[in-house]
DNA sequence: GCGAGTTCTGCTATCGATACCAGTGATTGA
DNA sequence: TCAATCACTGGTATCGATAGCAGAACTCGC
């Protein structure tokens, strides 16, 4: 039923070790018996079987990619980006969805043990990834952190610049006059959380603003609408903001939503800028964001992972960080006076 | 270094079978020995390994889902579908992005059967997979089919109502009093660019309007771009249609970023419809689509292909297929004369 | 013509786990 | 009491492939 080297070695009346040599495309095979074999390969319909190889070789030219959201863009760019460096360097991909949970990375990270997978990026769910990931070291297996870094965790790692990122935007309010300027963040677990905040408290001190406590509300999770919840929360408040600093994309998506409900408008009444593009493409360019090169993420994590792979690097951790660009739009109410997106740009 | 059964045996004084029945929850093993050997696996840190036990048992739980384009919010939404239905009854899911391309794609089916994956998901490139999916038969492995149908290839198969669905679409744009619509499909290698062109047809010779064939313009990716493309064609016409059909949310995208881009007003100069929405959660919700159930592909699509693999059903094909919902936004000009979504929203 | 060096090929053990069969006690039924 | 059944445990072959070594054939140079 099954094709085997065996069926393969006995069909072109050589051993299965030059059969294995033939398919590997390894040296010492004369030309006539490379041809016999390659013709009995075809003529059976041979495939090789990757567990039997990667049970002897331990190899598997299997990476792994854990990221939080497949759905959200900037993921999606991400594996993009690693995906095809991958690809070109003789890795397969393997995705993992964790939906920033704990037990699905857990889950994850153990079929990568499992699976024997040489290597993985991973934008962890939190610090609470360190005991999983540093079971990953015991084993043996080389990682790369994209996006967060993992308080306590040595490892290569390649992110945007948070804090000053979030010092732009945050810049770019006050510059349009806004004090009373909110965060919508994530769990303080989340490095780009701490950072972002960083960059967010020392914009409001450049304007000699004292962060006020009621205008920092976590969303609960990662997808719109935690921020929409989050949001809710601050259209409740007594003195509502004038702007919101959202975290990424999701949120913003989720805090415009809640506004728009309220019967409220961005940005005449609130405005609104966050991290990340909102859509790859979108049809109407909406919200001023702090746009990062995810894509180079991806390309940038496979590069170092391959490197730690092949042993062509062996020394301490490597950091990148990449900046971000600021792409001003609508939702931060610095140009208006009716004029659409598309007359604007036109008029640039 | 690695810990293997051997080690869990020795170390808990068993065989290596006794382990192996531990391990895998086997009956016949007394709670003495069991906790014994849990106590060692635990101890020494055992983690079994998937490469070797695929090679004996010949199963290795683990599933594919090829798709063109992970970055669509349609797959998007299939793949959460199917991954956690897929979860829930003990497979992990491999995600792979076949980018529309062929060779992509039987990389991809290469991968899986080296792999020992039990069954596949896939939305085909076209009817060009069929050479590749017919050699997925040979190898034993079953699969499911979703979106596309692959002329010549008897499988089971979960799509969306094409036919009817570009029937209402275009029945709507006829109703609003269009004659020249464009259609912007893709190669008519793919069963739904088929299948909508006829319900397109129908819809306007239910009208006594025959297709005019310079109103047909093929994208040729499946992304915006190729969207954009096929409209600057339209639009360099003589004749402009007034409205557009698009075959999905991507070449809708492009159009009307196309129309925009050549200083035309959606819906004032044209109308524009779609398959498929856009963006899972969006900002401002514009075109008027016919909603596909993406989820419910993945969901059922995974329940089939399990139920084929615990060869609980053996018979013939079995093909389902859900309806879609038309969403009436802005895009198409049904409802206007100044007034926001949000307003629209609110009055209904 | 003979040793040294290449190139080519094959044998066998092994990777880590499970399948299959066999063996040991203990329990049950007549 | 004896045979039959059952729960539990272990030995060994095997899955499909590669590593490592060893042997065969062939080429040179002198």
């Amino acid at each position: 039923m099954r094709v085997t080297v065996r069926d393969v070695a006995r069909h072109a009346g050589v051993s299965v070790m030059t059969v294995s040599r033939v398919v590997n495309r390894a040296d010492h095979v004369s030309p006539a018996t490379r041809q016999r074999v390659e013709e009995s390969i075809a003529e059976l319909g041979y495939t090789p079987n990757n567990l039997g190889r990667g049970l002897t070789s331990r190899r598997t030219r299997a990476l792994g990619v854990i990221v939080p959201d497949v759905a959200n863009p900037f993921f999606t760019l991400v594996l993009r980006g690693a995906e095809k460096t991958a690809r070109q360097a003789g890795y397969r991909v393997t995705i993992c969805n964790s939906e920033a949970g704990a037990d699905l990375e857990r889950d994850y990270l153990g079929d990568i043990i499992s699976n024997q997978v040489e290597g993985v990026i991973i934008a962890p769910v939190g610090d609470s990834s360190r005991l999983r990931l540093q079971a990953l070291k015991r084993h043996g297996v080389p990682f790369v952190l994209i996006d967060r870094s993992v308080a306590g965790l040595e490892s290569d790692l390649v992110q945007g610049d948070s804090v000053g990122g979030a010092r732009i935007l945050v810049d770019h309010l006050t510059a349009l006059g806004h004090r009373r300027i909110a965060m919508i963040t994530l769990s303080n677990d989340i490095s780009t959380a701490r950072d972002r905040y960083r960059g967010y408290v020392e914009a409001l001190r450049a304007v000699d603003v004292e962060p006020d406590p009621l205008l920092l509300v976590r969303s609960d999770s990662e997808d719109t609408e935690g921020g929409a919840h989050a949001m809710e929360a601050l259209l409740a408040l007594k003195k509502r903001p004038t702007a919101v600093f959202a975290i990424n994309n999701m949120a913003a998506v989720g805090a415009v939503q809640a506004i728009r409900a309220a019967g409220l408008d961005v940005p005449a009444d609130i405005a609104v800028v966050c991290f990340d593009e909102v859509v790859h493409a979108t049809l109407s360019p909406f919200l001023t964001v702090m746009a990062q090169p995810a894509d180079m993420f991806g390309v940038l994590a496979a590069q170092l992972l391959v490197e730690r792979i092949d042993a062509r690097v062996q020394g301490s951790r490597r950091i990148v960080v990449l900046p971000g660009d600021l792409i001003v739009r609508q939702s931060c109410g610095a140009q208006l006076g009716g004029r659409t997106w598309h007359s604007l740009r036109r008029g640039k």
